[in-house]
DNA sequence: CTGAAAGCGCTTACAG
DNA sequence: CTGAAAGCGCTTACAG
């Protein structure tokens, strides 16, 4: 912009750009709750990598995973010169906007379960949690627990790569691979799962599909008089901020969930220009952070 | 719209309605941090009350304080079709940014501090946060501690309204106010107060600027082996979804951020046309939630 | 009350 | 290479 211009206050209308070229540097992001950690840092990601390439970033939260309230988003999103969209299809929600998504409009998703048919239908980038689970399981094997119990959030995506790796860790190890547990997405879901657990003697070691759901775990087994790690050990994923403080401090899986935002934005970038060169992706391997809620059984 | 349109997939463009009426359903929201319970979840009510209204939300990260950053941000959103602003003046970033906005543009603001001169250059929102402070205050007197010590966020604002309210109990209770001790926006800068804190054996009490900074003050207590609450009270503010878990529950003040965002867009909805009926703010009263991290001094 | 025309502020293909 | 014209898809004031 020349001094002059400056001056004169002038800024071009995006509005009037959009129509006459026939593209915005526009993306909107669908998320179905954007108080959580995982999504937020997500989100926190994609505006970084946008902001950067001159792109402006919307949001829309998916309130509801009912049918048509999803519909009604989807509508109001692919408006032909509204830009791409991304979808963060961790759950319910997220899935179902995806599945709606006219042909058309260009979209990227990022997803949890990387065998899901989302990930296929649509370009998507996903964290190998299904590793890093894996890992976990083993960690609490090689210290000697018999079996590792799992505390799952059910009726998200179907599938969960978090799952399917506790499940193919425990296989391979040729040990039992018990029923998982039923959480949610609140704090007191967890603290349910946590009770349950408590309650049965046999249980030495639990993964928690997040960490909320762990630290639900973590005061069900202090109030059922279970000492952590001594008695149980409870193992989380994510590694929020908090973590690290809890008492006891948490084992988790640390998830670089800014780094995934960035690379779905790459992503997208790639689909509506394959010009602009693409990056690899940059976001870090999952990694098991062992802190204090977990040890080898008494 | 009609099943004949719907047939034939034609969606509206809202670029060219917004060139042609000179007027765009769009706020973009200004804020420094997505990640932080408070600020998502002020975009949450937002984005909720925004969609209710058929407006678009965009959002802006100001990653950074730093005046040209600042600067960058407001003038990508000051586009004359780019609709309303909303700016989440928490912290430096915001404030500056609420600055520099040109006349011209919508602007609503959510602050801290209801002092500050930025609520009276703008309409803006907030929580009546000192009073919450004082009752909190008050209650930790009341239950026969000497005084209160307070963990800060300084270089935020400049101005707290938290903090006035502390002082102000204190004052009223003709008590002795201690010099605020310097938190920070990360857990480690709680934890690192909270060891300062716990070195001093004639601390008894303390108030702390958010719940993040609680939960480093209480892993700090632990460490030195200050037991809470019977060596040391500490309250926090916020109450975050995972406070009523932490170990021991954190006593803290409870804010409506969710409904702060919702009256955030209404109040900007009467700016823009002030034929909407405007309602009376929704956002529940902040309370003091008593749990388990505080008690009388021994 | 209905319908055709002008215009919103840009971009872009085209004439000069 | 420069500059004037057409057109993006709507809204709105105006003629009929």
């Amino acid at each position: 912009m020349s001094a002059a211009i400056r001056e004169l206050g002038f800024r071009p209308s995006r509005a009037a750009r959009a129509l006459a070229s026939g593209r915005t540097a526009t993306v909107t992001v669908l998320v179905a709750n954007t108080t959580l950690y995982g999504p937020s840092a997500i989100l926190q990601g994609i505006e970084e990598a946008a902001r950067a390439a001159g792109f402006s970033v919307g949001i829309g939260v998916l309130d509801s995973p009912e049918p048509d309230a999803v519909a009604a988003m989807v509508e109001r999103v692919s408006d032909p010169t509204a830009g791409a969209v991304i979808v963060i299809a961790f759950d319910l929600a997220g899935v179902r906007a995806l599945r709606a998504m006219p042909s058309g409009v260009a979209v990227v998703a990022a997803v949890e379960a990387s065998d899901a048919t989302e990930s296929h239908r649509y370009p998507a980038v996903w964290l190998d949690e299904r590793v890093a689970a894996a890992a976990a399981t083993r960690y609490l094997l090689e210290l000697g627990h018999e079996t590792v119990h799992y505390v799952a959030i059910p009726s998200s995506t179907g599938t969960s790569d978090r799952m399917r790796g506790w499940r193919q860790a425990l296989a391979e190890a040729g040990v039992a691979v018990p029923d998982p547990v039923a959480g949610g997405w609140t704090l007191r879901s967890g603290y349910e799962a946590g009770r349950a657990l408590a309650a049965d003697a046999a249980v030495t070691a639990v993964l928690c599909r997040n960490d909320d759901v762990a630290l639900g775990v973590l005061r069900a087994m202090r109030a059922a008089g279970r000492a952590v790690p001594d008695e149980v050990s409870v193992v989380g994923f994510d590694d929020v901020p908090q973590a690290a403080f809890y008492a006891p401090a948490l084992t988790t899986v640390r998830l670089d969930f800014v780094g995934l935002g960035r690379d779905c934005f790459a992503l997208l970038r790639g689909v509506l220009d394959p010009l602009v060169p693409g990056r690899a992706p940059a976001a870090a391997t999952p990694e098991l952070i062992v802190r204090e809620s977990s040890g080898p059984p008494r």
